[in-house]
DNA sequence: AGGGCAGTGTCAGAAAGTGGCAGTAGTCTA
DNA sequence: TAGACTACTGCCACTTTCTGACACTGCCCT
């Protein structure tokens, strides 16, 4: 195992542990030494992990992961630019804003030559109409759907009436200005579609639902390719 | 310099030769013998570069460009997965292509723990409205905008009209299911907008337009905010 | 044919990486 | 508070990897 790889490997190592975890653990299961360990946590920093330890405590990854180097062409560059402008311009407020994270990141590594296709200087998707910004927080249904947690809506449908829902979100479609969650919806017991800007309140719920996201999935194309067969 | 950064420092030089150059003088300005250098360029072989050489002639890039290991968070995937799957539906055809073979770079790499979320498992746009196609090539547009020269084209307008063309193509607008071109016109004498699809014919002329794209686009967006003072 | 070039294997020496050790310092728990 | 557990850094001998020099093979172009 090359250096580049045990990094990546240790990397992998954070993420399966929900608490703390002793720099000895870590080496002992990379094979190496603590001293080894402690370079290796130094390079990854060097990197911009983001990799915190406390005495008597432990590591922790806040978040992220890396990715090794990669070969990329320029029309390849221009279309992820094209793809996250149109995030930023379109989609829901923290997806935005991950996208300008996303292309930050990318430009600065990116050769200057580049940087003109990086910075979109010469391509955008139109300013446009950007619908009905959701109150709630598209964060915690892509939570939800991640962990297949339910969750509780307060949904008003289109004449402004309020219901409450237990629902189970597993999938976000875009729409150009507005989001839209699948759900199976315990009160209606079957799938439905619910706009995030008619979310009025959202609470994430504990309990996991009892069916794997997967099958909802495909149950709901199913459905879905019965009502519109052209796909 | 590490070795690492020379890889990256390799690359770059390859893309200041239009032509082929020789291993000699590329580990001349590397500062390396030319057995590491044969060394280097087998690494970047193995890591995806397409790299050519023939006896006698010396090497060419054919395309792309190396990114050194980089730090995302899950929610920066999902963004650049969702502007994907965007450019995948409704952009022309060739920037389509290219947001694929991105998205599949990055898959390749990715934990494995992370493919529900770089294969949109549970994301996507909407597939919706995706306009007209056009016939000419796009990514001739985009290379005379980056070479900053003229095309000729024919155009119709909505009337179905036909006219000849020699314009000097600086940005590219995407609306839903449709592209735009802003352009100075050479008919006109001013700065004029075409849709790609009502562009008939394209042909790309070796002449270069006389103004910088950078000035076209400054005049062109002081224009845009007389007209639309929102921005 | 000759010049110019890409390419591979080998090996001694150079450079980078590793592990062990000593020491500093912080957190948590009994 | 003391002790166990932990993160962290510098140093140095040893280990591993990389480099340059050399010899050799083979291809392209004029």
């Amino acid at each position: 195992m090359s250096r580049a790889e045990r990094l990546l490997s240790l990397m992998d190592e954070f993420r399966t542990h929900r608490r703390p975890v002793s720099g000895t653990d870590l080496a002992q299961n990379l094979g190496v030494s603590i001293r080894t360990l402690y370079r290796d946590i130094a390079s990854l920093r060097a990197l911009g992990a983001d990799i915190e330890g406390e005495p008597g405590v432990g590591y922790v990854l806040n978040s992220g992961f890396m990715l090794p180097p990669i070969m990329f062409t320029v029309e390849e560059v221009d279309a992820l630019v094209l793809g996250s402008l149109w995030v930023a311009d379109k989609a829901d407020r923290p997806m935005a804003e991950a996208a300008r994270k996303a292309m930050a990141r990318l430009t600065a590594v990116m050769p200057v030559e580049l940087s003109d296709r990086t910075e979109a200087k010469y391509l955008d998707v139109t300013p446009g109409h950007h619908g009905e910004h959701e109150s709630i927080d598209m964060a915690a249904i892509r939570s939800a759907i991640h962990h297949e947690r339910k969750i509780s809506v307060t949904y008003t449908d289109a004449a402004g009436k309020a219901s409450e829902r237990v629902i189970w979100p597993f999938f976000i479609s875009y729409l150009d200005g507005a989001r839209m969650i699948s759900a199976w919806c315990e009160l209606r017991e079957s799938i439905r579609h619910f706009r995030t800007d008619r979310m009025v309140s959202l609470t994430e719920m504990p309990t996991r639902y009892p069916r794997r996201r997967h099958d909802l999935i495909k149950d709901w194309r199913a459905l879905e390719s019965r009502k519109f067969p052209h796909k």
